[in-house]
DNA sequence: CATGAATGAGGCTTCATTCAT
DNA sequence: AATGAATGAAGCCTCATTCAT
């Protein structure tokens, strides 16, 4: 591992769990086991840093995502979103609890799975006939976000029970 | 409205919108029209600030959950809790804002609504014969928490469609 | 005890035990149960509280050393004055401290017992015929200094043996 | 001379002179013509300059103790103890200086020279036959922590004619 | 590429002191 | 006489960032 890549898997690690103000770069140098100006050379600034780390998670996750956007089925497409947290790596958490913690950070944003999945899934229900699409949209993502909280928050929470629930609940397992 | 009261206000206000660690006590004091030093003759610290603040928004909330945890009738009181949200006023959405946020600040701790209402919907649901109670109280919670989420994050979001078609989905309504 | 006089009282204890510097008012106050406020209409500022208390405390030692000074024998005097550290009470230590410590805050000013018996001490040794008066002066006050400095910083210390040695040296016991 | 020898130096003419407590940070900074924060990069905190002081100036006095306790000859040895002051530089007094203060500063540390010296006098006494050896040593260490005192406290006073009279009360000149 | 000394702005907190009551 | 709210300056310390090497 270069010392590039220890500075971002290190700082991920504390963003995500201390958050992004709370992190100081001394401490980011010190885990990484690297000095402080090396930090500033290869990303400009603590900012910098941060962009680079939300712009890889999101260029990990896009893949399985557009896999599902491509999906023709929309019983599929549902269900692929629905089980999407069942496949997310332990080593990606870091990742996504920085994703919904900066959603909180500056007011405003819009935050959690709709700026991903909305879209998708609306069409999907559309598809499936459902008039308040987007409601049923909505309500998806919401119950999904709830999950997804607790499994980022909670260690060791098993989501497996609770996605079973939800397929259950619209008839897809 | 006392210099104490103000200083309440103001931090509540920031600490929602930027964050508790990104709010200096120096911008709380300027809001609040007040010295700094008073801050901490009130509160003692920056930390102290924030207990008192969350503790009074518990406080606030505490009543009506109160009552619905009193109710007798277990589709009253699933149904109360969902609609729970459109009663919030719009003055203590910073507060709900700080609550969320703060369950993500340091991590480890339980989140959203889970430490609030779960014995009392997993009661409820069990009253209704539901087998997986727990289950079916967890996804619940998991909607509403993300319903929270939005509400709390969107500028002039309308909880409404969102809780009649939970309703609806319970066959509460 | 009036409240001034427990300022007085509490006051002394801490710059004796933590320093001046290190003590603040606030501290002096809660240890009176006191407000922050009177100490300042008692005493107009934390400086004049320490005049107020050195000048206590030099007017309680007062009779005592005048007393030495009027004796006519300097046998008497040398001796009363290796035996003045057994009189001292208990009571007495914080202002005895004080009173070196404020000598070593800020330099330049002479400290110890010099300024206070000096004269005294060269007077009875000179009756006494001894030559180099002042030097003997001086080596008795210096070593007095440094019991002195014992009986205040060691718990409990006992000066007795030591004054029963110097006495022994100046075969005056 | 480097910037960390520069705080390190100008800090123990402040803290020596005016003391610990009444020295800032701030004034550290300027009189080293350098940044606040850099104390804080060498030396984590005020008090952490402290020790360094302290530990510096220790070292620097050992070699010379360490070679009066190996003299053999006791009353070698306790002539040094006396002449050592004839030999302490006037760079190094405020070390010593902040020496004795500290000892003062918080009640209940051991002061003064007894730390240091009181066995090898001991010792010495041992040799030559006193019988109340303890007594006698401290009473030793007792004339020359006030003659210290006096030596850190007045400006240009020379310690040499004091020593010259204690060396001839041990008839030891 | 990598370091580590150095900075200056700003952060939280403490302090002595004032003032209306 | 006594309080306690209030202040503003100052104190210690942390931070992101720069720069010479």
């Amino acid at each position: 591992m270069t010392k590039k890549e220890l500075i971002l898997k290190k700082s991920l690690e504390l963003f995500s769990s201390k958050g992004f103000k709370a992190t100081s770069t001394k401490s980011i140098a010190d885990a990484a086991e690297v000095s402080e100006g090396l930090i500033f050379k290869h990303f400009k600034s603590k900012d910098g840093l941060l962009s680079e780390l939300l712009k890889i998670g999101a260029s990990k996750s896009t893949p399985e995502i557009e896999k599902i956007k491509n999906s023709n089925d929309p019983k599929d497409m549902i269900s692929s979103c629905i089980r999407l947290f069942l496949n997310i790596k332990k080593e990606d958490y870091p990742y996504w609890r920085l994703y919904y913690a900066s959603g909180f950070e500056d007011n405003g944003q819009t935050i959690g799975l709709e700026p991903i999945l909305k879209k998708t899934v609306m069409d999907a229900f559309k598809k499936l006939g459902f008039v308040k699409k987007e409601l049923e949209a909505e309500l998806l993502l919401n119950s999904l976000d709830g999950l997804m909280i607790k499994m980022l928050t909670i260690n060791n929470y098993n989501p497996e029970p609770q996605v079973n629930l939800i397929l259950k609940k619209y008839r897809l397992s």
